[in-house]
DNA sequence: CGCCTGAATTCACACAGGTGAAATTCGCCC
DNA sequence: GGGCGAATTTCACCTGTGTGAATTCAGGCG
């Protein structure tokens, strides 16, 4: 079940076979479906156990008290919400889903057990885990300092990178199953800019996007104008892989 | 030494005398100084080791290739910089000071000693960095969503009340030793509209700023029309002082 | 196959906040 | 106590993005 997931430690280090089983294991205890702009967890619950997505999107929000709403973090298919966050009394923001997602619920103990007995599974989660604040503090850098422009191709270079990374890409192309209010609730922007940003990304040609599959004719033109960076999702065995891969069997 | 760092994690739960002693070693072993607007570590560099601010302001911060800067957290004493930062092969982002610093440096192998031996220093190093998670999310929500107005507002309330955590507020006073444009890269705002809302704040008393010296003479005021919502800091002893107080001895 | 609803698009106008530069004040060192 | 560089403040003007509302489009369902 959590290929997605095992597919993106891999990027970090390579995983044994009884790892996998075990992080099977424990993805497959208790899977739950969700239905599109649900909650799976609300401001303000007491969080009881880790969520791992196995299909679908979600997001991180938090909502002022006036409405206004910002998406903090898009979770993909093999995305664990906060590994440790039952270390705080209770959540202080919500996750929703975006399109229909199952999700798998693994308990604490559960996960203390995972790393307990797995030494390299606890080290590729942390990498996971400071992956995730790397792409946080991304965002802040996007919200404070990039253009409307700049900021959505910012993202739309992220998405797709990771999506890459779980294997749900499919040669240029990836599902992008977001309203544009969504990338606006994310980006900081209206909706009504959302709309004119992407018809000049269209215009010049750097994104194709037609209902709800994105096409990235040359990514690293985006990355350029977007003032994209790859190094924040710290994907260190591209180096690695050729030097270390006759070491590693499998 | 490190009392800053003792006092904030006494937040979230009691520490022995023994952890406290541990603790102080740990942060003693290697101390340096900078001056101010150096940098600690740079884009680039490898991480060896935990720095521990004992003294004086820090930030991370990023730049872009055309030079916008965003700052992206700011460190006060008592605050560590990444306490795992060494899973990752490189830094992703730069950490320079604001005012001259004193920190200790904690080697990998010292952070190690001092969690396998100190459950509840592990237990409270979790809240510490999820509570910098947090506060890393509440600024992307700060930077997408609020006006100038709001954003300055909030940081304000946000760093008084972390400096109040560890003991460097005198009343409804602390020091302030950020210029307005380091409070524009922190909030994505230029230097003049820093200026202009910081007027706009003191026309309305709700903070009184002269030098480098804060007053916030009504907090909730402040708070209110910052949009500011404390929980996100997750202060949980606050509430469980009272009612554990008397389970717990010292 | 047509309808219904949410999503995308377009329009006209308003304003928060940016820009560049000049003027003033402050903090500090000799 | 005077002088110098940095920080703050002010000014005039400009632009990216927001607002509110109307219009068109698209996809799922009876």
């Amino acid at each position: 079940m959590p290929q997605h997931l095992i597919r993106k430690l891999q990027q970090f280090a390579p995983l044994s076979e009884e790892d996998g089983r075990a992080l099977e294991d424990a993805a497959s205890r208790k899977v739950r479906i969700f239905g599109a702009h649900q909650d799976v967890i609300r401001e303000g619950d007491a969080p009881e156990h880790v969520n791992l997505i196995l299909e679908g999107w979600a997001c991180r929000y938090k909502q002022l008290e006036d409405g206004r709403r910002q998406i903090i973090s898009f979770f993909l298919p093999g995305d664990l919400c906060d590994p440790h966050v039952f270390v705080l009394r209770e959540m202080d923001h919500a996750i929703g889903t975006i399109t229909p997602v199952r999700l798998a619920e693994i308990h604490r103990d559960q996960m203390l057990r995972l790393t307990d007995e797995h030494p390299r599974i606890t080290q590729a989660l942390w990498w996971e885990t400071l992956v995730t604040a790397a792409i946080q503090r991304e965002w802040t850098v996007n919200l404070g300092q990039r253009t409307g422009l700049e900021r959505i191709g910012h993202l739309l270079c992220e998405l797709f990178i990771r999506l890459r990374g779980v294997g749900l890409t499919e040669g240029d192309s990836c599902l992008l199953p977001v309203t544009q209010v969504e990338l606006g609730d994310a980006t900081g922007l209206s909706n009504v800019h959302v709309n004119r940003v992407l018809q000049e990304l269209r215009s010049r040609e750097l994104i194709v996007l037609r209902g709800k599959r994105l096409s990235i004719p040359d990514l690293e033109a985006l990355q350029r104008v977007a003032l994209f960076n790859v190094n924040y999702l710290h994907l260190e065995r591209e180096g690695r892989r050729l030097e270390e891969s006759h070491l590693i069997p499998g």
